[in-house]
Order: structure tokens, then C-alpha cells, then sequence
DNA sequence: GCCAACGTTGGC
DNA sequence: GCCAACGTTGGC
């Protein structure tokens, strides 16, 4: 089983709308980076644990598990002009971004601050915390998604 | 609101 | 294939 830690913007789609959604269930269309692309559509597996995590908010902080309940499939709304995330690259016969299905878990009882994780040495190597880091799915360590539920409570 | 860092685009 | 220009991300 792998770990990894995806961000939304909880002002577009938050831990709390995924509690609220239908089966506490959703698809995480809008991937549009080659390495996460490559991460979703390669290596992402039905029981992964995923960090769910609000970027751009504040504070941006880690706020919850969500778990991989279906494996990589085309991300449909590329194909569809009116959404926002429509590419034109990616056809339905040759579809260049794929999405996985993930279901909400817990909701954290405190949510862990990035700056949280910048000061705590066993998180100090994710990628997250790299300079420049703009990745929006990563992968993590089992011990690094220990340490963040172990936070986050 | 600012701006550094990064990925993508397009002219050559 | 290079690289400058541009748009986006996302912390601060």
C-alpha cells in the first residue's frame, strides 16, 4: 500500500465537502501536470491513504485522510468545452488526464499547519515542503503519513 | 496583493 | 531544439 498526500483548495473543494458528498465520495477531476497525472494514472491503487490537504488557504494545513476506492480512469470534464478544465490535447480515444475516485475517512480534530510540518524533522523531507514545490499529488512514507495523523488526531 | 518558482507555449 | 515570454501555483 502506498500514501500520498493530494491538495485541494477548500474554497473550491474542501474535507468537508467530501464528508457531505454522496458516499462521502468523489472524483478528483482537474489533474493537469504530467507528474501527477503519472502518479494517478500509474501507481495510485484501490486502499492507498491519501493526506488530504487545503492549499491556499489559511492556514494551508493538512486536514484530513481520504482513501482510493477506484483506480485511474479518464478525467471526463477534459473533454467537455464549457468546464474550466477542458483541454482539447486529450481525446476520448487517446485521453491524456486521468482521475481516481476517493472516499473521505476522518476529518482531523486539529488540523497541522504547513508550518506545523516545516518545524517537525520527521516531516522535513516531504516534497511538500520543498522550495518551488507546485506538485499537487505527491507521494509520502508510511512514517510521514504516521506522523501527520498522529498531529492531526 | 505580492512575487518566486515552475511548467508550458510558440517563434525562430 | 532552444529559450524568452507568459500564465499559474501557492506560501507569505
Amino acid at each position: 500500500m502506498k500514501y500520498w498526500l493530494m491538495k485541494s483548495e477548500p474554497q473550491v473543494f474542501s474535507i468537508d465537502d467530501l464528508e457531505k458528498a454522496k458516499n462521502q465520495t468523489t472524483f478528483w477531476d482537474g489533474v493537469r501536470n504530467y507528474q501527477a497525472r503519472n502518479f494517478i494514472r500509474d501507481e495510485m491503487k484501490v486502499g492507498d491513504k491519501v493526506i488530504f490537504y487545503h492549499s491556499n488557504s489559511e492556514p494551508p494545513a493538512a486536514a484530513g485522510i481520504c482513501e482510493i476506492v477506484k483506480e485511474a480512469y479518464p478525467d471526463f470534464t477534459a473533454f467537455d468545452p464549457d468546464n474550466p478544465h477542458f483541454d482539447p490535447k486529450s481525446k476520448i480515444d487517446s485521453p491524456a488526464w486521468f482521475m481516481v475516485n476517493v472516499k473521505f475517512v476522518k476529518k482531523f480534530s486539529t488540523i497541522v499547519p504547513i508550518e506545523e510540518m516545516r518545524n517537525n524533522k520527521k516531516l522535513i523531507n516531504m516534497q511538500l515542503l520543498k522550495r518551488g514545490n507546485r506538485l499537487s499529488v505527491m507521494p509520502i512514507t508510511k512514517s510521514e503519513f504516521d506522523e501527520i495523523v498522529k498531529l492531526g488526531k
